[in-house]
Formats: structure tokens, C-alpha cells, sequence
RNA sequence: GGUCUGGUAGCUCAGUCGGAUUAGAGCAACAGCCUUCUAAGCUGUGGGUCAUGGGUUCGAGCCCCAUCCGGAUCACCA
């Protein structure tokens, strides 16, 4: 048993004796005593004051005697602050403390069994038309933490992705590649997949931008000109054709997608993410089209005359919302219901999380609505995981003005930025190969590239400046990375003389070293907070603060002198214990930690 | 205009359930520290009206109300 839980549990009874009254877990609050004060352990006794009637040092007083009486063996002293009551806990209790996060490598976890809650997350969701982009970037990091985050809180996760692989966007990249494309392929020109048929996709805007220009220069509307440019217009056939199963655009279709499938794979394996079942929009549109006529004939839809059915919000507080087109064809929240309804026969779904852009509150929120009224049991409490936009110093992540970070190059960057920095200090690599040194860089890259972005509050928008923003030093993942290998090293020099002396133990703990210990146990804290709030910002921040705090003291570790041994031993112990809590929430992350760089 | 969301150092960001005379990091600037298990590090200096004004209480960057400024959204787009 934690030694905190203890402590609560003895308070709340104390007071119930003293005062006669109930006390509710939230009116203990422990927390670190302040460096300036003696103790390890405060107990805030503000809300105690009313029922004892008594002033906060007299009541502290009381509760601090009573304390030490009930738990000798845990707390060795106390004294008494105006409002708080600072406690002296016995080495003994850090020292068993620390041998527990040092033993147990899943430190911090909880475990995950059958009858766990499923959880949900659907992240990433790509179009098909274009590579992915810093946008998707930050998408993809924070839906792969989370998940990581979800399962280290005790439930099963299943990852998934919808990929929107159908409507007027592909077909436009279709019908440039038919016209300019020569037959080009990804190995004949040597680009990836995804990157063909997005040049191709920025090919069509091109031309078609030009033809509408040209339609008003000869005095036609701008908004007609738009809806009558050949090339629109030639796109929409093909859509048509398309929902029409006409074989010749179905295999296009599908060679193009296939090539699109291939560059996404190879982004995803760089960025080091998953799927554990991915969902395609041409598979589930039609599903959702027949749950909202199912809706309309329980009447919870309603059909206008021009034939569109839409769901009126009014109740909630919303406006009325579209879901089929006059000409019966389905919307976006369509597809989300159809998508939904696949899950849901897949899945006993408990929670369903949607990482999905702030953009889009409004839609989630309405979602949750149908869903709810639809009959799904998650829907009224689904998560939409909504995190900020990405900005760049120059404003926006526009693709028309060609202000796009690609995700690719970004990660090319990234590791080559890593290699050149290593270069410089190539004396430390000594004996390293260039394969593995090549590794070691791509972990050090990655490590800067989504600490950087995890370490933002999900929810806030972020300003990336792909000149200056990412740093190898200060709060950074390399600098994380680099304790660790700084960690790793000691120990590989030292591991075999760890022994166990607890004696001589509780000689050398200090402040500075039981503080350590505490901000150890914190990381349990953290990864609780983390999967409440749905926020891995908090576990990125949380092994900064962990590794500042022990960058501090590394710096005392002199060679190993025989006087010194006992020391030693704790701060070996120390330093196992902070590699393997930073290990575990890194990987939370999904950032690597280097054995050496 | 309605709804949602944000405003903390020159810049980028933390700030746990409201807790302690002094609100923290990093970057940028300046001054130190490598004969030693990794200096991608450590130490120090300067830098703040926590947007503004009220309120709640033992106590507010945090909670409530109003105002100012920014962002998102309110499509038969996805």
C-alpha cells in the first residue's frame, strides 16, 4: 500500500474521532512539502478548521500528534505551519519505495484484462488525394499516445482509421493523371505513391483554376464559372461512373488508391503508428444512408419535399442538420453514422474516442446527438479528442499557396538534423557502426519531432516554425533521451555492484534524494491524470521534470571511492529507477529511448 | 450575430484537487563550469500588472460574472 494512501486513510479516520464528522476523500489533500520546510509529506488541514473550530496551527497540532501516534512506523516526526502540517516519513518507507519502481518494469500501469473496457480510437483519417501533412502529423502523435495512454490505464484498445477513399477529390487527381499522366507510376517516376497523386491533385486545381478564370474573362459569373468549367464538370461524371460501378473507373480507382496505400504505409512506419482494423468510406457510406432511413421511419428524421431528410436539433440546442442529399446521396455525418454502425457489429465498443481536428466540434457534437438517438449505448458520451491546429509563423498551413509542411520531408529533416548533430560529437560514438549510428539518429529525430508536439496541451493550437521551432536542447525529447543514455551508460559500467544494504540506506538518503523518489511515485499520478483528461501533454511534461530534476544531482556522482560505496549504491539504485519510469513514459509516447547516442 | 475555445517573461510553452512571503521551464542575452561513469549537460544574472474590471473565501493564474483581443464553427464540402 502506497505510503500516501496510508496517510489518508489514517487522517480521515483521526479527524472523524476528533471532530466527530465525515470527511470526504477530497478533504485530505496531501502534497510535497516545500524545500524550505522539514518534511517530505504536507497535509493541507484547511478544511478541517471548521469542524474543529480550533486555528489552523492548533488543529494541525492535534492531527499531527494523533498521526504519529497511529503510524509509528511511517511517519518519524511533524511540525505544524499555520495551515499545514509537514511530515517526516521514515527512510525505510522511501527505501522500500524505490526498490519497488526499480523491480517492477510496468511501474505505473495498470493491467489489462479480459473484461477491461473496450476502448475505441479512431485517429489519422487520410484522404486519399494528397500525402500527409504536419496537420495529420500532430493527428497521428496524439492518437497513437492516447492510445498508449488508454491501455496503460487499464483498458483494451483497438486503433482504428477511416480512410476517405472515395468522393469528387480523388476523382479529380483520377482525371488529371488520365490527361497529363502519360501512364506515369510511382516506379517509373521514382515518387512515392502518395506524393504522385498529389501532384496530380494540384495539377487539376491548376488547370481548372485556369479555365474559370478564363470563363470570366469572357464575362460569365465567377460562382457559374465554378460549376461550369469543363474539368468540374468532367470530374463530376466521373463520380457519377463511379457510383455506378463503371469498371474502368472502379480499376483506376483502385490502382491509384493502392499506390496512395503504399505511401501512407511507409509515413506511418516512420512516424511509428498503427492500426489495429482501418475502415474504408467506400465501404461504410451506404451503411449510413440505411441507418438514417431507418431513423426517418421511427420518425426521430423528418423528409423535406425536395426529398432531402434531414434531423432537427432545434431541442437541443442546435440548428437542423442535413443528412441525405435531395438526390438520396449521403453527407459527411452520414458516413460518420454508417462507419459507426460497422464498428459497433465489429466491436462491443464501451468508449469510442475520435482524435479528430477542433474544426470540428460542431460536427462531433451533433454526432453524438444521432448516434445517441440512433441507439448506440457510446454515443451519448463519446470523446471527441479535439486538439488545436498547427500554425506556421506566417500563418496558416495553406496547400493552395504552398505553405504546407509535409510530413515526409519533415521527418527526412528531422533525422538528418539528428546526424549532423552526432557528427559534431563523434568522439563519443567511438565503435558505433554507421547502421547503427544511422539508427540512432532516426530515434534521436523522431524523439525531437513528436516530443516537440506532444508537449503542447492537446487542446491549444501550436506554432511551428520549421526553422527555429525544433530545438536538440532545453525541453526537448533528445534532451530526454540523452539522460537516458547518460543512465544507461552508468549502469553498464556499474550495475553489477548494486547490493542492498538497507542500513546503510537510510544513512544516505537526503532531501534531495527522498525528493526524487517522490516525483518517481508521481509518474503513477501522471499517467492517471493523462488518461482522465485525455492529454499526453501532461506525461511529456512529467518526464522533463523528472529528468531536470535528476540532471541536477548527476552532477555531484564523482568515480566510485571506497568511503563513498553506500552512496553510490543509492544513487545506482536512484538512477535504474528514473531510466526505467522514463522509459515507460517515453514509450507512452512513443518515443524510443536510446541505449547510447 | 449564435455556439465553442484560447489570452501566463521579448519568443515557445508548463503550472496537478484553489494552497505556503519569491508564479516556473526552455529559447534568445550576459557571466561561470569539461584530466573524472556522455558538456545534446550544470550553475548564476537580468526579464511578469498571469488580457482588463468586479465577485466567491482563510487563500485565486486556476472557480463565477462582465468587458477587451485572437482562433474555430454555424454548407445539399469533406
Amino acid at each position: 500500500m502506497k505510503i500516501e494512501d496510508r496517510i489518508s486513510e489514517a487522517v480521515k479516520a483521526i479527524v472523524e474521532e476528533l471532530y466527530g464528522q465525515p470527511v470526504t476523500d477530497k478533504m485530505v489533500q496531501l502534497q510535497q512539502t516545500r524545500a524550505e520546510f522539514e518534511g517530505q509529506i504536507t497535509l493541507v488541514v484547511f478544511p478541517f478548521t471548521k469542524m474543529s473550530r480550533k486555528a489552523p496551527d492548533a488543529t494541525a497540532q492535534e492531527i499531527g500528534e494523533r498521526l504519529m501516534a497511529k503510524l509509528p512506523e511511517v511517519i518519524s516526526g511533524y511540525n505544524a505551519v499555520k495551515g499545514f502540517l509537514n511530515l517526516s516519513i521514515s527512510s525505510s518507507q522511501w527505501i522500500s519505495l524505490l526498490q519497488e519502481i526499480q523491480t517492477n518494469p510496468k511501474f505505473g500501469f495498470k493491467p489489462v484484462t479480459d473484461e477491461s473496457p473496450l476502448v475505441m480510437i479512431e485517429y489519422s483519417s487520410p484522404n486519399t488525394n494528397k500525402p500527409l501533412h504536419l496537420g495529420h502529423v500532430r493527428n497521428n502523435l496524439l492518437g497513437w499516445a492516447l492510445a498508449q495512454v488508454m491501455e496503460a490505464n487499464g483498458n483494451r484498445v483497438v486503433k482504428t482509421n477511416i480512410v476517405n477513399d472515395r468522393g469528387i477529390h480523388i476523382c479529380k487527381s483520377m482525371l488529371a493523371w488520365l490527361k497529363w499522366g502519360n501512364g506515369e507510376t510511382p516506379e517509373t517516376s521514382g515518387k512515392k505513391g502518395d506524393h504522385l497523386i498529389g501532384d496530380y491533385y494540384v495539377a487539376f486545381d491548376k488547370h481548372y483554376r485556369e479555365e474559370v478564370k478564363q470563363l470570366v474573362s469572357q464575362g460569365m459569373d465567377e460562382e457559374q464559372a465554378k460549376q461550369e468549367a469543363p474539368l468540374i464538370k468532367e470530374a463530376h461524371e466521373m463520380l457519377v461512373k463511379w457510383e455506378q460501378n463503371d469498371p474502368e473507373v472502379r480499376n483506376l480507382w483502385k490502382q491509384m488508391n493502392e499506390w496512395v496505400y503504399a505511401g501512407f504505409d511507409e509515413t506511418y512506419q516512420a512516424l511509428g503508428v498503427g492500426f489495429d482494423k482501418i475502415y474504408y468510406e467506400s465501404e461504410t457510406y451506404l451503411e449510413g444512408r440505411e441507418k438514417v432511413e431507418e431513423g426517418l421511419s421511427k420518425g426521430l428524421f423528418y423528409r423535406r419535399p425536395d426529398g432531402s431528410v434531414w434531423a432537427d436539433l432545434t431541442g437541443e440546442g442546435l440548428d437542423e442538420k442535413l443528412l441525405l442529399r435531395s438526390d438520396g446521396t449521403s453527407v459527411y455525418m452520414t458516413q460518420d453514422i454508417g462507419t459507426a454502425k460497422l464498428r459497433f457489429q465489429d466491436y462491443p465498443i464501451d468508449k469510442m474516442i475520435y482524435v479528430v481536428g477542433n474544426e470540428q466540434n460542431y460536427h462531433f457534437q451533433v454526432l453524438s446527438i444521432l448516434l445517441d438517438k440512433l441507439g448506440f449505448k457510446w454515443g451519448k458520451d463519446l470523446v471527441h479528442f479535439s486538439y488545436g491546429m498547427v500554425e506556421l509563423p506566417n500563418g496558416k498551413m495553406k496547400s493552395r499557396e504552398g505553405t504546407v509542411v509535409d510530413a515526409d520531408d519533415l521527418v527526412a529533416a528531422m533525422i538528418r538534423d539528428a546526424k549532423e548533430l552526432s557528427a559534431d560529437k563523434v568522439n563519443k560514438l567511438e565503435g558505433i557502426t554507421e547502421q547503427e549510428a544511422q539508427e540512432i539518429a532516426r530515434i534521436v529525430g523522431m524523439g525531437a519531432l513528436k516530443y516537440f508536439i506532444l508537449k503542447v496541451d492537446a487542446r491549444k493550437n501550436m506554432l511551428f516554425n520549421p526553422e527555429e521551432s525544433i530545438d536538440f536542447n532545453g525541453n526537448t525529447g533528445p534532451f530526454i533521451q540523452y539522460t537516458y543514455a547518460r543512465i544507461k551508460s552508468i549502469l553498464r559500467k556499474w550495475n553489477n555492484e548494486i547490493v542492498l544494504d538497507e542500513k546503510a540506506f537510510e544513512t544516505e538518503l537526503a532531501d534531495k534524494e527522498i525528493s526524487l523518489i517522490q516525483k518517481l511515485q508521481g509518474f503513477e499520478a501522471a499517467v492517471c491524470q493523462a488518461g482522465q483528461d485525455y492529454n499526453p501533454s501532461c506525461i511529456a511534461n512529467y518526464c522533463y521534470e523528472l529528468v531536470k530534476e535528476y540532471n541536477q544531482f548527476y552532477h555531484d556522482f564523482s568515480v566510485l571511492k571506497e568511503e563513498d560505496k553506500t552512496k553510490q549504491q543509492v544513487r545506482l539504485m536512484l538512477s535504474a529507477a528514473v531510466g526505467q519510469v522514463v522509459k515507460n513514459g517515453m514509450g507512452l509516447l512513443g518515443i524510443k529511448v536510446p541505449e547510447r547516442m
